[in-house]
RNA sequence: GGAGGCGUAGCUCAGCCGGUUAGAGCACUUGCCUUACAAGCAAGGGGUCACUGGUUCGAGUCCAGUCGUCUCCACCA
């Protein structure tokens, strides 16, 4: 038996065992055709290829290595399939920047070949950065079937997707108005717009009627956006707008005559009654336009710069422009007022820039169709949400959603499969690359430029990693999966994708439930942001404390749908664990002269209680795990661990460690081997480093805790009688203790301790270890008090009393005054428990057991009492 | 405008189907280097479970409302 170093090392250990899983296959999941193994799988989430590990990825790890390793160990087959996203705006950005920073190039110098050939070599620098971070973390992935989104089978499943799609008429390519970011240079879906209060002015801007009757007074937020004004709007019902429906009035700068219309999405009384329209640049006036055939003219460029139909403001950028309108308008008398307004500005998730609304071609997916068996599988409970609240979230989404632009101007991505005739402008969209068109027979064909959204491909995930859209034993087995985990950020973005893809392609749902977690936010509630600069790497954390007890921070006091502030005080608690772990498995080993796990033949009290309060705990962990508490059960574990097994059991197998009796140290070496073997599987999903460490360092059947079977609950191994009189034991030891230390006896002052209770059997077997615990040098167990008991310290329990003669600490009144106190605490609890039980419907009502609980509690308090007044009696 | 979360010890949080005297970590007090561990052990102090009302034999837990706080969705110029 090797000797173990007095302090846990993770430093020395996580990567050594990390190396050992890897070589032995540990992680590699494989179908069984026979069924004898249960599937069970998750995908993970793609993390940015070229990203690094933050705290969320650490914590969405954590979660899906604990299901994992769970059911592995519970003997299903379990698959958790790893992979990476292109991430295709942020990877293009960030080689971007490299390049300009680097070469003083842009992309458009390299042209877009050899702009993609530098981001595949990006790729293959940093694209396994972030694997090789979440190795770190422990996690069990089965490495072999990694995939990338753009790998040839993703790309396949992709290109099959969009065709079945256009071909159902669910994809289009249409003039929309979608939200622009002139920074970023393409087109964004909703979900990529992120709305930010920002404060702002209303200006109102006077447009004179044609027919000289007057003029019209609207208000606008974007006055730099009248430039594309092509109409004015009332609502019909308007006493004073309506009659000036069907006039024209001349817009200001411009000179363009425009009509005024009438039109309901124009409330009454809010704000002059009257709207501009300018159906290029925003998405009612654009609903509004189709109404009335208004003029679409959009004067904002790609580039957020004002275009040619601008006039005198083209080539100024659109903040420029508005200072300029707004000075021009108040020096030609335009301007009626200026209002402070704070209102609700959507800035691109990427960068932060306004987004810019306006009119482009680009490409949907049709949602209605889709968005029905989609809110379908939710309502019905097939797919579950954990917290259930988020179902809400996504159905509420999902009922409202519009249709998704999938179309992005970037290079970095799945180009879309459609080619452009040159001669009649058929769109061809095609599986395999077309050589002529499918219409006209024309050989001359422009394969589209854009790229679809990374979320596409990360929508068929699921699926695609399995080797859809062939028919794979894997997709036979594994699919749907079993859980999904990920952030509730993310649900619009990819949750709600996935099930509408896996419905449509698939025609099955994509998981069975959705693990939903929050975020992890700094100590001051804030999220984590490389802006604020106050991320805190999960590396470090893994350096300065390993990764188990990184783990175990991020799982307790977690809560589903919750999110959480990160202390890395609180990794210094886990790494104290970790290392209370590390020394009773020491304290087990240092002792150990067996080399099986068997049990004993014969249990003593004590041995029955550990065993049993294990086996209720063993329940407690699988009853949680299955209800996604991990948190919770990971609790339960280190309650276990620390209090149980260290502080308590550990201590009472001491004096038979340390006896003359062979048999009697062996069967505590024994019960410690096996509680430790039991203690180290349960928490192995947790902690996988340190309890793998341990487990090969000690007697062991398995070759490897990984593949262990996780503990059950074992009926033979129940002992509630047991456990409840050690209860008992417990009880009175503590009594004692409390006792010395309130007089502030230091353990080196020893005395005989006299115990009177009616249970001497609880007592009696055990008075080893209740010396040792006790702080007595000897320890009588009797059925009645001592004749005297003068110049005794005394303490009372329900079922014992204990007598230890000090005399020089004896303080009568004082005695009495704590056993008064006592007493006076205990009738009032007797009296609020003969109150309840005096309650006629209380008894009548209340289920058997809670009142059977009652009237237990009840004689204890009685018990209690009547101690308390034969103590106070005794003193006399 | 709509939806939802949160409010429990000094701090951060658990507390499942309502059922002992409401728990943990950190912090605090006291005493201990008890041959596994001072990154430890023992004992303790500290809570009107935001507020009001209701349901119930019984409410931190369920319901309604109020206050505070955070988030998401929608986006009326």
């Amino acid at each position: 038996m090797k000797e173990l170093p007095k302090v846990y090392e993770p430093q020395s250990v996580e990567q050594k065992i990390y190396a050992f899983w890897e070589n032995g296959n540990y992680f590699h999941a494989e179908v069984d055709r026979t069924k004898k193994k249960k599937p069970f799988s998750i995908v993970m989430p793609p993390p940015n290829v070229t990203g690094q590990l933050h705290m969320g990825h650490a914590l969405d790890c954590t979660l899906q290595d604990i299901l994992t390793r769970y059911k592995r160990m519970q003997g299903y087959s379990a698959l958790w399939m790893p992979g990476t996203d292109h991430a295709g705006i942020a990877t293009q950005i960030k080689v971007e920047e490299a390049l300009r920073k680097e070469e003083g190039l842009t992309r458009y110098d390299l042209g877009r070949d050899k702009f993609l050939e530098r981001v595949w070599a990006w790729k293959e620098k940093y694209g396994s950065r972030i694997v090789e971070q979440q190795k770190r973390m422990g996690v069990s992935c089965d490495w072999e079937r990694a995939r990338f989104t753009m790998d040839e089978g993703c790309s396949k499943a992709v290109r099959e997707t969009f065709c079945k799609l256009y071909e159902k008429g669910l994809i289009y390519k249409g003039s929309r108005i979608i939200n622009w970011c002139p920074h970023c240079l393409t087109a964004l879906s909703d979900a990529e717009v992120e709305y930010a209060d920002k404060p702002g002015h209303l200006w109102y801007i006077r447009y004179p009627l044609t027919d000289g009757s007057g003029d019209i007074v609207v208000a606008t937020t974007r006055p730099e956006t009248m430039l594309g004004d092509t109409g004015v709007a009332v609502n019909p019902e308007d006493e004073t707008q309506k009659d000036k429906i069907g006039k024209t009035c001349i817009l200001p700068l411009v000179g363009r005559e425009i009509p005024i219309v009438g039109d309901e999405y124009c409330e009454i009384g809010f704000g002059t009654g009257a709207v501009k329209m300018t159906p290029a640049h925003d998405p009612n006036d654009f609903e509004v336009g189709l109404r009335h055939n208004l003029e679409v003219i959009r004067v904002i460029a790609d580039d957020g710069t004002i275009n040619e139909f601008g006039g005198a403001y083209e080539g100024l950028d659109r903040y420029e422009c508005r200072k300029k309108i707004v000075a021009d308008l108040e020096e030609q008398g335009y301007l009626v007022k200026i209002e402070d307004y704070s209102h609700n500005v959507g800035t691109c998730y990427r960068c932060h820039n306004d987004v810019e609304p306006l009119i482009s071609a680009q490409w949907f997916v049709k949602m209605e169709p889709l968005a029905k068996d989609a809110l379908r599988v939710v309502n019905d409970g097939t797919i579950q949400f954990v917290p259930d609240r988020f179902a809400k979230t996504y159905t509420n989404w999902m009922e409202n959603v519009h249709d998704w632009c999938i179309s992005r101007q970037l290079w970095w991505g799945h180009q879309i499969p459609a080619w452009y005739c040159d001669d009649c402008g058929h769109i061809n969209v095609s599986r395999e690359d077309p050589t002529k068109c499918e219409k006209c027979g024309c050989e001359r064909l422009t394969r589209e430029e854009d790229v679809l959204d990374t979320w596409f491909s990360s929508a068929l995930w699921p699926f695609s990693t399995m080797g859809w859209p062939e028919k794979t034993e894997a997709l036979d087995y594994w699919y749907p999966t079993s859980v999904m985990v990920t952030g509730y950020d993310i649900i619009f973005f990819w949750v709600a994708r996935m099930i509408f893809s896996g419905m449509e392609q698939m025609k099955e749902h994509p998981f069975d439930k959705v693990l939903i977690h929050g975020l992890v936010r700094d100590s001051l509630g804030r999220k984590m942001s490389k802006s604020l600069g106050n991320g805190i790497d999960p590396l470090d954390m893994v350096e300065q404390y390993g990764a188990d007890a990184l783990r175990f921070n991020l799982v307790t006091g977690n809560s589903p749908g919750n999110d959480m502030r990160f202390y890395p005080e609180k990794c210094e608690a886990m790494r104290n664990f970790c290392n209370k772990i590390w020394n009773a498995s020491r304290f087990v080993m240092m002792n150990l002269s067996i080399g099986d796990t068997a049990l004993p033949e014969k249990l003593e009290l004590e041995d029955k209680w550990i065993l049993s309060r294990f086996n209720d705990t063993a329940k407690a962990v699988s009853e949680n795990l299955d209800k996604f508490e991990l948190g919770v059960a990971a609790a339960k574990i280190y309650d276990f661990i620390w209090d149980d097994y260290c502080d308590w059991y550990i201590e009472l197998t001491k004096p038979r460690l340390n006896g003359d009796d062979p048999a009697a140290k062996e069967g505590a070496e024994r019960v410690l081997l096996h509680v430790l073997t039991g203690f180290l599987k349960l928490l192995h999903p947790f902690m996988p480093f340190i309890t793998e460490e341990i487990y090969q360092a000690i007697p062991h059947s398995g070759e490897a805790i990984i593949v262990e079977e996780y503990p059950k609950y074992d009926p033979a191994l129940a002992f509630p009688k047991e456990e409840a009189d050690f209860q008992l034991v417990m009880e009175a030891i503590r009594a004692v203790r409390a006792r010395r230390a309130e007089m502030n006896v230091p353990p080196s002052r020893k005395s005989h301790l006299i115990i009177a209770t009616d249970r001497p059997d609880a007592f009696e077997q055990g008075t080893a270890y209740i010396r040792k615990l006790a702080y007595a040098e000897a320890v009588t167990v009797q059925t009645e008090a001592p004749a005297e008991t003068k110049g005794m310290v005394s303490a009372v329990t329900g079922n014992a009393r204990m007598f230890m003669p000090m005399a020089d600490l004896v303080d009568l009144d004082a005695e009495r005054a704590r056993l008064s106190k006592a007493l006076a605490n205990a009738d009032k609890g007797l009296a609020g428990q003969i109150a309840k039980l005096s309650n006629e419907k209380f008894v009548a009502r209340a289920p058997e057991a809670i009142v059977n609980a009652e009237r237990e509690k009840k004689a204890n308090l009685e018990a209690l009492i009547e101690n308390l007044k034969q103590s106070l009696a005794n003193l006399g």
